[in-house]
DNA sequence: CAGTATCCATCAGGATACTG
DNA sequence: CAGTATCCTGATGGATACTG
């Protein structure tokens, strides 16, 4: 359903889909986030990347969301609310980003 | 041992580690390869890759050798001969590619 | 609060040619 | 065979200001 190719070079790996679609700097973060804290809202979520600007957050979140990663939900209240959520899509790659969480914990110094 | 952090940005998340490491547009994709295949030489693995340059192979291969995932053996001969493979710690790696490979395999059309 | 709109910087990645 | 050396391009990401 979701298996067209936007761009018509051929892949000889599917790794490199896979990094294609999550290979965004701060999307993974963003995947892994949400995975673990269950739903954010979009400034909780700014918090916890720390240093990303408006720009490339709702970017990333765009295209995650285009990819079926993640759902959208808004709230039309005053001041407007809007929460992220992995969809059922989104959760499939929780196994990877478990794996790559524990090896950057493990290799890194990041005490 | 190798848990300096060359530039002084902090990570807020282990993730983001992982990620700069193994980013690389084809970093995934060579260790991959010399995790399956064991250890290659650089034509076999340039043909395995089918499209990328001299100068980003052999810079993406320097990377992954500096951040110790790959060793380098030059056999002086001549022709010379060089070949790559994964070292212990490159191996610690294949989790991730593994379940990179997976999910890929799963949600590409890469028939 | 949760974004767009502009404009700009960077650098990873690429084409091509040369070399030990 | 296995690379460097140059030079170049473009996509990604960033700073700042404005808005429904």
């Amino acid at each position: 359903m979701d298996t067209q190719m936007n761009n018509n070079e051929k892949l000889k790996c599917s790794i490199e889909y896979t990094l294609k679609k999550i290979g965004g700097k701060w999307k993974t973060v963003i995947l892994w986030h949400l995975g673990v804290d269950g739903s954010l809202r979009y400034n909780e979520l700014r918090k916890l990347l720390s240093g990303v600007t408006h720009k490339v957050m709702s970017q990333q979140l765009k295209e995650l969301e285009e990819d079926g990663f993640i759902d959208r939900t808004q709230y039309n209240t005053i001041p407007p609310k809007v929460e992220y959520a992995l969809t059922e899509k989104g959760k499939t790659l929780m196994p990877i980003l478990e794996q790559m969480h524990l090896w950057g914990t493990e290799h890194s110094d990041n005490s």
